[in-house]
DNA sequence: AGTCGAGTAATGCTTGACTA
DNA sequence: TAGTCAAGCATTACTCGACT
């Protein structure tokens, strides 16, 4: 894990991924907690396969806007090269923003896998290291600690390229998920969706109804009891506020004020009635959409049928 | 601490089955 | 044919969790 702080080999190396097709990359931020929390290290890793770290670079760019700018030109601004982030955004707020191409989120990807799939508690890259790539042991402890302070530790230094160890592994693992989890729409077996939905239906009427019946119950007795909270469940209560005014009056005001408000307004079929034969001087846009239902038949029993 | 998208719960709307 | 009802959507207002 060559950890890199002058320039010129700093430069070196970024101009060499200008070639790869996906990097995997991590940063480490310097008072994260101020207004303006500066970037400190940028963890690069360009083979997946890599669990050595040899190939991880760690390119320390605290305090060298000049050095970051040129990362973002030639790595985050072209779109051929694919940058894989976990929690994408938040990287990317430090490193090019909205102008950044191409950009993969593990935390994204994670979250789109169906829960059956990929049962977690947490979607933390910790988490996801360890369940979906048995890494156990992670010391998560470096990651509050002081990215602003050099030289740094040997220990945040070791952090530091094992995340983007586990991104790459994490990475191809929810590919694979993907790919098991979208098949062909073409080529799906009907017979045995079928068979799986009927199967689990029953099961999920059942528990559904006792989950939501079980809801209800313990809110209702929290409040009775005045508790807000037990060791399995919390209650808390917010106000929703919402305005509300005639529409008489709002178009009254908004034409002798002159606000320059416009908007499309849905006409609900109830509207619509109400309008009459006034709807056909309206210029309205029709919007039309399939909405596409399951409904699952009753599956008569050979026997039964006769 | 700050951000931003995703999740959640309540509420209202639409639709289609059912009835008379 | 019109009225009623429940299931399923859509919308809204708000919270949560991920990163450092």
């Amino acid at each position: 894990m060559p950890y890199l702080t002058s320039t010129n080999e700093i430069l070196a190396i970024v101009a060499k991924y200008t070639t790869a097709k996906t990097l995997w990359i991590d940063t480490e931020v310097a008072e994260y907690k101020s207004r303006n929390p500066k970037l400190s290290l940028i963890q690069v890793l360009d083979d997946p396969e890599d669990m050595s770290g040899d190939r991880v670079y760690i390119l320390d760019v605290l305090d060298r806007p000049d050095l970051v700018v040129n990362f973002i030109e030639q790595i985050m601004f072209d779109s051929a090269i694919e940058k894989v982030f976990h929690n994408a955004s938040y990287d990317v707020k430090l490193l090019g923003n909205k102008k950044a191409k191409n950009i993969t989120c593990t935390l994204e990807l994670a979250k789109k896998t169906p829960y059956y799939l990929l049962p977690l508690p947490n979607y933390k890259l910790q988490t996801l290291a360890s369940v979906l790539c048995n890494f156990n042991y992670i010391d998560k402890q470096e990651q509050t600690s002081d990215w602003g302070q050099r030289p740094l530790t040997e220990e945040q230094i070791d952090y530091a390229y094992l995340d983007c160890i586990y991104l790459a592994q994490i990475h191809s693992r929810l590919l694979e998920l993907q790919t098991e989890s979208n098949p062909d729409a073409e080529q799906e077996d009907l017979i045995a969706l079928g068979t799986r939905y009927t199967q689990i239906e029953e099961q999920c009427k059942l528990l559904n109804s006792e989950f939501e019946h079980l809801q209800e119950r313990i809110k209702k007795a929290m409040q009775a009891q005045n508790v807000s909270e037990t060791s399995f469940c919390k209650l808390t209560g917010y106000e929703r506020k919402t305005v509300k005014v005639q529409f008489a009056e709002l178009v009254k005001i908004v034409q002798n004020q002159g606000i320059n408000l416009d908007f499309p307004v849905t006409l609900t079929q109830k509207l619509q009635k109400d309008l009459g034969q006034n709807l056909e001087q309206l210029s309205v846009d029709i919007d039309i959409s399939t909405a596409w239902r399951l409904t699952p038949k009753n599956q008569v029993n050979e026997d039964e049928s006769e």
